[in-house]
DNA sequence: ATTTATTATCGTAATATTGCAATATATTAA
DNA sequence: TTAATATATTGCAATATTACGATAATAAAT
């Protein structure tokens, strides 16, 4: 993107802007969906999932990594990659706050 | 960005990429959380608020407004903006629902 | 030590996003 | 009609993202 003003907002603003970008991206709401399915896995168990090349879905778990979305464990020679439980809690109940807090609320 | 292969992924994982992305950025997160705490305002009430000029924040409500996220009713000579309660409902079921899911998972 | 397997990094082209000044559009007020 | 108010659009510079080929790095197997 462009010059985005990060120091004119929050820092709680600009971590849930930088989770929400990282699931912001088709092949990593793929990634997250697919991981969701068989638990654990490895990069290349991605890689012949997903219509990408390798550099580009280790890109995209590194970004996923970054924003504490996922997480990787060295296997022996190759990274076991897992979701992680409390961000996504913690993404559904800061959601489930604002659509709480709209309930009584017209438009 | 650069090239996006949306073709290649579902209309499911496009849509909430799509949505996410919206959400992903600070200034619309700032947007959202203005609109929350107000109810609803127009435009300039957010230009006042935010550290951005008039026609960034005009852009950051169109692309609010194109993923759904909220609505915008034409009210006399300015637009009343507000959130649209069923999007986060929406978003914060399917992050419960992830939630949920990973539970008796472990990593 | 060499090969094989797995993942990460580098470099780069193509494209998208961000922010704003200038300007256009639309509605109300005088 | 003219002026004032509110928002949208255009055009552009600066920067970020995406994708991938080539290559490096790491660990296990032979």
């Amino acid at each position: 993107m462009g010059i985005t003003k990060s120091a004119s907002f929050t820092e709680e603003q600009n971590e849930l802007a930088n989770v929400l970008k990282a699931l912001g991206h088709p092949a990593r709401v793929a990634i997250v969906q697919y991981l969701l399915k068989v638990d654990t896995c490895i990069c290349g168990d991605i890689v012949n999932e997903l219509p990408l090349a390798q550099p580009t879905i280790s890109q995209h778990l590194k970004e996923l990594k970054n924003a504490n979305i996922i997480q990787g464990t060295i296997d022996g020679k190759s990274i076991c990659y897992c979701l992680n439980k409390e961000m996504f809690s913690k993404i559904g109940r800061y959601f489930m706050g604002v659509s709480i807090s709209l309930e009584n609320k017209c438009c």
